[in-house]
RNA sequence: GGGCGGAUAGCUCAGGGGUAGAGCGUCGCCCUUACAAGGCGAGGGUCCCAGGUUCGAAGCCUGGUCCGCCCA
């Protein structure tokens, strides 16, 4: 590792580089282990959802690891004995589903022609071949996975776990076999549980209806299907008992036309929906579950006519043989040859389809293993109802308590070869011996000519002991000791009932306790135009491609902050850009630290005290840090990951480090060692803050600085140091620095409305209206506020004391400053007094607003006495700032040059021969008026410069300076900067206290202003377009 | 049919009884020696509609429209 020596960085962030350097080293050191014997710390532990072993990570994974190992990462830095617990799924259905497909392909053999035992061989060499591809995208991404304990559904242990469970179940009579109706998918060939059902949205069909002669000859009864092939396997005709219209032939019988075999007319309330159709239903016990049901309530035969393909089989006679589609229409021709079709119509129905191949399954009557689901899902319901594992967002609770109230037993044997092998073996008389190995003879009859059940265990039957057996059990480990209940389970809402129900009740029944203590179930995340990823429609991303491009640490940040909760997430990737651009902007924060910390050790803290901006800063960096610790508490990762962002970006680059520049470039040593030492503070705890979201670049970073400032105290790995602990705030720090970020953005603002270049030097502004504290501290800070605004010798007035009136200033009026800046002979005059006019317009709007609202009696006395409060300041404020404006109004106005003047003016500068405008000092007098002839002419062409054309634009200017863009909302915007100062430099609650000046008039003035918009709107023919 | 969620800036979305927010995009200026993957500034909103509750509603309630998802 060369990490140590390093202390100067590339010039933009290459994650390629950086992050094939830190994966090794966090496993090499064992950072990543899970150590059961600890007890000293608390444990924090997660079990990674297994994905599908023969598959390939997609976003959604990326999206489980990434939120996942941003807990763990924290929760380790926090102190924890965290474990992660890494694992696949052997996925029975698609795992078998892809072989067969690749054998088909390749050698041209089905998994018949090999015979299960080949077959198997062939599933597990793919396995090891295809399982290690998931390993490798969890690498890229970071994962901080324990892969010691990585596990397989179905490895020796888990498979002895999965046998122990069945087998107790079945003691417990909680496991057994029945002969019922399933649904069936004809080409799987396996059976399914309810839940791998697809409903469909509602698809085309057509209702048919014909005519059951009645046995006796007495006349007919016509029912409708939308599976005229079941008729063949009809053994009732059902009505509603109250039906006047059949009341007379309940209990006669009816002939079948294409067999001749008779059956009743019964009457059944719960079948029959009067007013459905004719009110006459065909009943096919063996075809259709409500039919079953009747059946079972009636005893009804079970004439099953439909094999396990699909095809109509020997019962179902004239049509035999042929496929149930293919039935359909055959049987429609048979009965209409016997003049019995009564019509058809359309009608839209709900297909149930097979999850993984999209047949249109078939209900089947066959014999099956179930667990008896009732007693298991009652606990699971108290559980949670005791609040010993919550739901987040909280909203799921409704739905997993909806669904386990109203829970069917569960099918869990599958007719396919790859899977757990159900521990059942029968002897030829059909007895049947349930065991944990192979038995020597029946537990019955003593035959030791045993067979064992072919078929295996739904996936996800061991899955749901996926929290317990993956540790051990049924051994009591130390793992299980130290780590169950595990801390939380995070997951895709999609598999609430597949996996996190069933979890519930088997962590229930086997440990005793809930698997886990929180379940986070996080959004689906779906393409840019918001469509689920799916193969078939070809839209879905590898990790890989991702992390590649932009780096791990962009995307882990990208989906971390767009995992909000309670929607889905599309992912764009503009967004991803955003967040590489984040990482670079960090990079090169730190690369200018480096820059500028020569010979400084962090052992050699600086002897100067502190300044308002350092304060300021380091404050702001506890509140970051105590807001993203409360954002993560509550799973809120969006606001964790914005609230670092936000601090990065916005204050710690965009304010501090430019903040830095006055003291690191000067030449007092004290002071900039103490800044020094401030900004390396500040990396170094964001870095740590940052760590469980972009783990690469953080430890990358953290290494270099540590070096540079030969910080030996430091851990050994950013993981290993300890996360940002939260702290109280220092709102006063906060607040104090307010005025130099509110002066700063002011002066900058009047610089962009008036088009003045930033290297144009501001040599007359004058700072007053300050209160002593914040006189103070811009006296003290003023060598920044020139920096940053490119301000020479500034003028602060003292404590109270407004700037000195004089013309052709543009002033800025914010929350506890007032900012003049002089720009002789660069103001259009009368066009600043109309902008003020209209400013001083809008306030009296506001303080119109305000104080109609306070004048209201009702108001005062009902509303919280600190809103009310809240609203007199700001009426003060918004009085007092009017009072400002009209003062600078007059002044303005004293000193407004006559016509004959300004035309003078123009006159002299046509001849003047402008200087080069690239000078950086040039007097703004003279600057300016060379800006406003570039500006004035770029505007008509649409591209101002300080160009030498547009100076020497000669005569077309002439006529152009009157139509000079004003100085617009040069006063205003100030304020409303100063607005976001305030709230930049005070929490927001203070800042929500604190004076602001006002925009936004009452809400009843906006209405009026609202009403009055959408007259005019009203007469536009085009409405916005609706979303979607 | 039942349930749940959503509709807020051009786009993607936070927020949530007391001043309407972010990122991206747009527009203008700037290659100011950490970063052009950048800086500075600006513009942009009938918070889906209609009622109601409230001193005050984008938020709460009722109804409606449209869009998702889940269950039958």
């Amino acid at each position: 590792m060369n990490e140590d020596n390093r202390t100067e960085l590339a010039k933009g962030y290459e994650h390629r580089e950086v992050e094939a350097r830190w994966y090794p080293f966090w496993v090499e050191r064992g950072y990543f282990h899970g150590d059961e014997h600890d007890r000293t710390r608390p444990p924090f532990s997660i079990v990674l959802p297994p994905p599908n072993v023969t598959g390939s990570l997609h976003l959604g994974h990326a999206l489980t690891a990434t939120l996942q190992d941003v807990l763990i990462r924290w929760k380790k830095m926090s102190g924890f004995n965290t474990l992660w617990l890494p694992g696949t799924d052997h996925a029975g259905i698609a795992t078998q589903m892809i072989v067969e497909k690749e054998l088909k392909k390749t050698e041209k053999v089905s998994r018949h022609d090999l015979g299960r035992e080949e077959f198997l061989k062939r599933v597990w060499a793919w396995k090891e071949k295809y399982g290690s591809r998931i390993g490798e995208q969890h690498e890229a991404l970071g994962a901080s996975l324990d892969w010691d304990r990585e596990r397989f559904t179905m490895d020796e242990g888990l498979s002895r776990a999965v046998r122990e469970v069945f087998v107790r179940l079945h003691e417990e009579g909680l496991v057994y076999r029945e002969k019922k109706l399933i649904n069936w998918c004809p080409d799987c060939h396996t059976a399914l549980s309810d839940l791998e059902v697809e409903q469909k949205d509602a698809e085309a069909g057509e209702l048919w209806s014909f005519a059951y002669p009645l046995a006796d000859g007495s006349g007919e009864i016509v029912v409708a299907t939308t599976r005229p092939e079941t008729m063949l396997g009809d053994t009732a005709v059902a009505v509603h008992p109250d039906d006047e219209r059949y009341r007379a032939i309940v209990g006669k019988k009816v002939r079948h036309p294409l067999t001749g075999r008779e059956f009743p007319i019964i009457a059944d309330a719960i079948l029959v929906d009067p007013k459905f159709g004719t009110g006459a239903v065909k009943v096919t016990p063996a075809h259709d579950f409500n039919d079953f049901e009747t059946g079972k309530r009636h005893g009804l035969e079970q004439l099953t006519v439909i094999d396990v393909s699909g095809r109509m089989n020997a019962a179902a006679g004239p049509v035999a043989g042929l496929d149930r589609f293919d039935a359909r229409k055959k049987v429609k021709e048979l009965v209409a040859a016997q003049g019995l079709d009564r019509g058809t119509k359309a009608h839209v129905l709900a297909i149930g389809r097979c999850q993984r191949s999209q047949t249109i399954l078939e209900p089947l009557l066959s014999d099956q293993w179930y667990v008896r689901i009732e007693p298991l899902a009652r606990p699971a319901i108290e559980a949670v109802e005791q609040g010993r594992t919550r739901f987040i967002p909280e909203t799921w609770t409704n739905t997993y308590m909806a669904w386990m109230r109203n829970i069917h037993d569960w099918c869990i044997s599958r007719q396919l070869w790859w899977g757990h092998q159900i521990p059942a073996w029968y002897c030829p008389d059909g007895h049947v011996t349930v065991a944990r190995a192979a038995p020597g003879a029946c537990e019955v009859c003593g035959s030791a000519a045993l067979r064992q059940d072919e078929d295996v265990l739904d996936t996800w039957f061991s899955s749901a002991l996926w929290p317990f057996s993956t540790m051990g059990w049924p051994d009591r480990t130390e793992t299980l000791r130290t780590f169950y209940p595990t801390s939380v389970m995070e997951t895709g809402h999609d598999i609430i009932f597949f996996w996190v129900a069933r979890m519930m009740m088997m962590g229930l029944h086997f440990m005793g306790d809930v698997p886990f203590r929180t379940v986070y179930l996080h959004p689906m995340v779906r393409d840019e135009r918001g469509q689920k990823m799916s193969k078939t429609k070809g839209n879905v991303i590898d990790p890989l491609v991702i992390t590649e491009q932009y780096g791990a640490d962009a995307l882990r940040f990208t989906l971390a902050a767009l995992t909000a909760q309670g929607r889905d997430i599309k992912l764009a990737k503009e967004r991803i850009e955003g967040y590489r651009a984040f990482a670079n902007k960090l990079w090169n924060a730190t690369r200018f630290a480096l820059m500028n910390l020569e010979g400084f050790e962090v052992s050699s803290v600086g002897s100067a005290p502190r300044t308002a901006a350092d304060r300021w800063i380091l404050a702001r960096l506890q509140r970051a840090v105590n807001e993203t610790i409360e954002a993560l508490e509550a799973f809120r990762f969006n606001d964790a990951a914005s609230t670092v962002y936000q601090f990065v970006w916005h204050e710690l680059c965009d304010w501090y480090i430019e903040l830095a520049k006055e003291a690191l470039y000067g030449d007092d040593p004290a002071r900039k060692r103490t800044t020094q030492a401030v900004l390396v503070e500040c990396l170094e705890t964001t870095y740590r803050l940052l760590h469980p979201f972009m783990p690469f670049i953080t430890e990358e970073l953290w290494h270099v600085v540590r070096a540079k400032v030969r910080a030996d105290g430091w851990a050994d790995s950013i993981l290993a140091a300890p996360y940002p602990a939260p702290g109280k705030l220092d709102e006063a720090a906060e607040r104090a620095f307010g005025p130099v970020i509110g002066l700063v953005d002011a002066i900058r603002n009047i610089r962009g409305e008036m088009s003045i270049p930033f290297k144009v030097v501001l040599e007359d502004v004058e700072i007053g209206s300050l209160d002593a504290d914040a006189a103070a501290t811009v006296h003290a800070e003023l060598g920044r506020i020139h920096r940053l605004a490119n301000v020479k010798d500034a003028v602060v007035r003292p404590a109270g004391t407004p700037p000195a009136k004089r013309g052709a200033s543009a002033v800025a009026v914010g929350a506890g400053f007032e900012v003049r800046v002089g720009l002789a002979g660069a103001i259009d005059v009368q066009a600043e007094l109309g902008r003020i006019d209209k400013e001083i317009a809008k306030l009296e709007q506001d303080l119109a607003g305000i104080e109609k609202k306070l004048e209201n009696p009702n108001f005062v006395q009902k509303a919280p006495p600190e809103v009310v409060e809240k609203d007199r300041a700001r009426a003060e404020e918004l009085r007092e700032k009017r009072g400002k404006l009209a003062a600078h109004r007059a002044m303005l106005s004293d000193a407004q040059s006559t016509p004959a003047n300004d035309a003078a003016r123009r006159e002299s500068m046509e001849t003047n021969n402008p200087q080069d405008p690239n000078q950086p000092s040039t007097p703004v007098q003279t600057v300016m008026e060379q800006v406003q002839q570039a500006v004035s002419t770029a505007a008509e062409v649409g591209k101002a410069a300080l160009s030498a054309a547009a100076a020497t634009a000669g005569a077309a200017m002439d006529k152009m300076m009157p139509e000079r863009k004003p100085a617009r909302k040069a006063a205003r915007k100030p304020a409303k900067k100063a607005k976001k100062a305030v709230r930049k430099a005070a929490p927001r609650k203070a800042a929500k206290a604190a004076k602001k000046p006002a925009r936004k008039p009452a809400r009843k003035a906006a209405k009026a202003r609202k009403s009055a918009r959408k007259a005019v709107k009203a007469r536009k023919p085009a409405r916005k377009p609706k979303r979607r």
